[in-house]
DNA sequence: GTCGGTCGTAACAATTACTGTTGCGACAGC
DNA sequence: GCTGTCGCAACAGTAATTGTTACGACCGAC
């Protein structure tokens, strides 16, 4: 599918946040967040970006800079993160359109169309279904 | 999400291909099929190719050469052609490692995984509920 | 047995998306 | 002012997708 990270990685930075702020912590660097998630800093500071607009963070500019969670981590959903990271959508049509004066070529995209909304809908409500505290604490009880 | 289009090429195919066939044709060519897709048969024959390998339809060579279908439309799933034209997962874990020394880096593959092992089968479940059948009645009946 | 039409497949180009990287201005606390 | 970080633009590398060309393999018709 040519499938992406993104919302794997902004899943990383949400639970690195919450965790470092449990323990104390004010803010957390995309320096840091990208060294655990082994990337670029230039990338955490992207996804971040996303997070923000999307009003799930916040960022301190300045001196003591850095990203803080806007909410709980109990009340962030998956879908939510989804939304915030990935733009298009799971399934494309043709890139050109089909035929209109065949039956199939016409009819074809409405048709597809109706299926994958649903499938989308499904998708949304799976990853609505888990809070980034679920994932954080699903990460804490993974064994080493 | 960079999406493609192969779901929906494929599925096109195999509608053009059973409605052919209930208009007293044996096969289907590529070029034909191509030419509703708005598309190059070679495209056309690579997804029938997969296709094939899949079960879901024949090809016949030399001079009355072309496709047709193994089965019956009503017996095709959009999960049967899923899974025989699209090779990768939804979504992609780190393209690097993660930080094993960080608790996050390290738990965070087998969470996320959990997640999206459980989003995978109820899109499958969804697809699975869709005959292409159902898809041909939807273009046939769509208003002209 | 040659011919003609189609499949099967490899090879390559064009386009696009994703990720990584560099660079630098903006910002705010010291 | 100085310093550390964000914000963002720009670009490179990689990979996937799609389109295209080319050509051999196949097989029925003649």
């Amino acid at each position: 599918m040519s499938a992406n990270s993104r919302l794997t990685i902004a899943s990383h930075a949400l639970a690195w946040i919450g965790l470092y702020q449990r323990q104390g912590h004010e803010v957390a660097t995309s320096e840091q967040i990208a060294s655990s998630a082994n990337t670029n800093p230039v990338v955490i500071r992207r996804l971040l970006g996303d997070l923000r607009r999307a009003g799930l963070v916040e960022s301190r500019r300045g001196v003591g800079a850095g990203w803080s969670l806007a909410r709980e981590l109990g009340s962030m959903t998956l879908l939510d993160v989804y939304e915030a990271v990935e733009p298009g959508p799971l399934f494309a049509m043709h890139r050109t359109t089909p035929d209109q004066e065949c039956v199939v070529g016409h009819g074809i995209q409405p048709a597809m169309q109706r299926v994958y909304d649903g499938v989308e809908q499904t998708l949304r409500k799976e990853l609505a279904r888990v809070t980034l505290e679920d994932v954080l604490q699903d990460v804490l009880a993974t064994p080493r």
